[in-house]
DNA sequence: ACGATGATGAAC
DNA sequence: TTCATCATCGTA
């Protein structure tokens, strides 16, 4: 079994969508070259009011991505070296994402991002084939009891009650 | 424990 | 136009 996920899979719940994508392919194409990669940890950053997510800045040209429509990449710069891969979720107007944490052979989101030869010109480009990169459900589902909830990585700044929230899900080795 | 490294947003 | 900050990682 092989379904690309698509806009209604980004249209719900941002930590749905990241608990969901455990287990599922990321995929990329450059060429005549394929990779696909399960992916093992996420996290959710979910409308304006999470201090954690760019998005309670309000709309800026950095953040405009993560309003726009669910299904698109919204990639940026991290410390000056990092592509960080998130994927829009909800519905248009509504600014969330998930962040793509760690595929197998590739844990971390700057290390998935080098190995894969992703950059800002995915930026706000929707996940089909076309783009090259894109998401597969290849028929695996992962169990709840193997599936780790934690408070999310890097995000003490957003204060208490948000860096608090366990919105990052690993599967258990 | 720390430095590399540059875009971002807020202050001035 | 400056300045602090940062959804990280490799080296130590």
């Amino acid at each position: 079994m092989r379904k690309i996920l698509n806009k209604k899979f980004f249209n719900r719940s941002t930590v749905v969508v990241a608990k969901d994508l455990l287990g599922k392919f990321l995929v990329r194409n450059i060429g005549d070259k394929e990779i696909a990669e399960m992916i093992i940890e996420t996290e959710a950053y979910d409308g304006y009011k999470d201090e954690a997510s760019h998005a309670s800045k309000g709309r800026t040209k950095r953040t405009e991505v993560m309003f726009g429509d669910p299904g698109n990449f919204y990639i940026y710069l991290c410390y000056g070296m990092y592509w960080m891969l998130n994927i829009v979720t909800r519905e248009h107007g509504y600014p969330a994402a998930v962040l793509i944490r760690g595929i197998h052979g590739a844990n971390g989101p700057g290390k998935l991002t080098k190995f894969l030869n992703i950059n800002n010109k995915l930026n706000n480009k929707h996940a089909i084939k076309r783009n090259g990169l894109w998401f597969e459900d290849r028929g695996i589902k992962i169990p709840d009891r193997n599936i780790k909830k934690t408070p999310r990585i890097g995000v003490v700044y957003a204060g208490p009650i948000w860096s608090a929230k366990k919105w990052r899900f690993i599967i258990n080795q």
